[in-house]
DNA sequence: TCTGATCTTTACGTTCACGTCAATTTCTTT
DNA sequence: AAAGAAATTGACGTGAACGTAAAGATCAGA
């Protein structure tokens, strides 16, 4: 139907491979697909199945905080699915709220959801960084009991045999 | 072969069966199993193969630690094994510690190693720690944006519709 | 237009971290 | 001593998260 003229070739507007992108992000192909598979990425815009998908810079960035909170929080591709539903939903407002058009009563709604979105997710951050943060100040203290008992040792008895005067 | 006298009867002493200390970690006793195969856990000690497992309080307080550190580094048990082998080290300081006929030599050395072991752990979660501080401060900062994004709208426009002023 | 590199789908394989079942055996209790 | 509860080893099963191989299609460049 109707060729629309030479707006956006194909090959403009940076349009990177699945190698590409994998290689930018180092994962693989088969990570990203699969990814795509079970609906953590949106399947790449609409695509007659067959051809190549093709992904602009967002589309990397997005996968990166992907690979970022997968590496950070730990958890399943399902959790981090329904965690991204965030990402996903404000990506929907930003969006929308794009479009100017919008009813400020709905806009109003879009930006207090997204708001709760950001909330779940800074909730479990900062509950896993104050359980690490309680891990680290242990872990602290331990080192610095072993450090003590080290310098008593040194102290009572014989000096310290310096194996190599460090320059 | 002569049996020693009454010295500690089998019930004496809290001895944990395997189904009590996964109740108390909250586990399962396959997991306890497998974790001893493949050597993350130490094989309960000195056991003719079929008799049951017996644990002592430290023994559990020893899962306790490794099921956190799983769930806080959200490593493999592979990598947890090698980070643990400070742990394991450090028990082993620990009783040759106790024993007092430690010459100062080997004491330090023994000191010295541990506190090798527990640095490295420390960074290790220094380093979880710092990015997972970082992530939380970029949510807040999304955060603060929506919401000035939202009083703005409020402000601008219509009053905010109050759907029930909470008591 | 042809070609080699890259990609597509399909499908089976693999590793990790256990779950589950079965046939016995060991403890505990009565 | 007898019985029931819980444990033991062994083996196979499973879901998650990809790896890998095959056969053909698509894309970028000469």
């Amino acid at each position: 139907m109707t060729p629309s003229p030479t707006l956006a070739s194909p090959t403009a507007l940076q349009s990177l491979r699945i190698g590409d992108v994998a290689r930018l992000v180092g994962t693989t192909p088969r990570t990203i697909r699969y990814y795509e598979e079970i609906g953590l990425l949106p399947e790449a815009r609409a695509r007659p199945s067959g051809r190549h998908r093709l992904y602009t810079q967002a589309e990397v960035e997005r996968l990166r905080e992907v690979m970022r909170l997968k590496h950070l929080l730990g958890v399943s591709l399902e959790e981090l699915k329904t965690l991204l539903s965030a990402e996903e939903a404000r990506a929907e407002v930003r969006a929308q709220l794009r479009r100017a058009g919008v009813e400020p009563g709905r806009r109003r709604e879009l930006l207090s959801e997204a708001l709760g979105h950001i909330e779940r997710q800074l909730e479990l951050v900062r509950h896993r960084t104050a359980e690490l943060g309680k891990l680290e100040h242990e872990l602290a203290e331990t080192r610095k009991r072993v450090r003590r008992r080290l310098r008593e040792q040194d102290e009572h008895h014989e000096p310290r045999p310096v194996k190599a005067a460090a320059g």
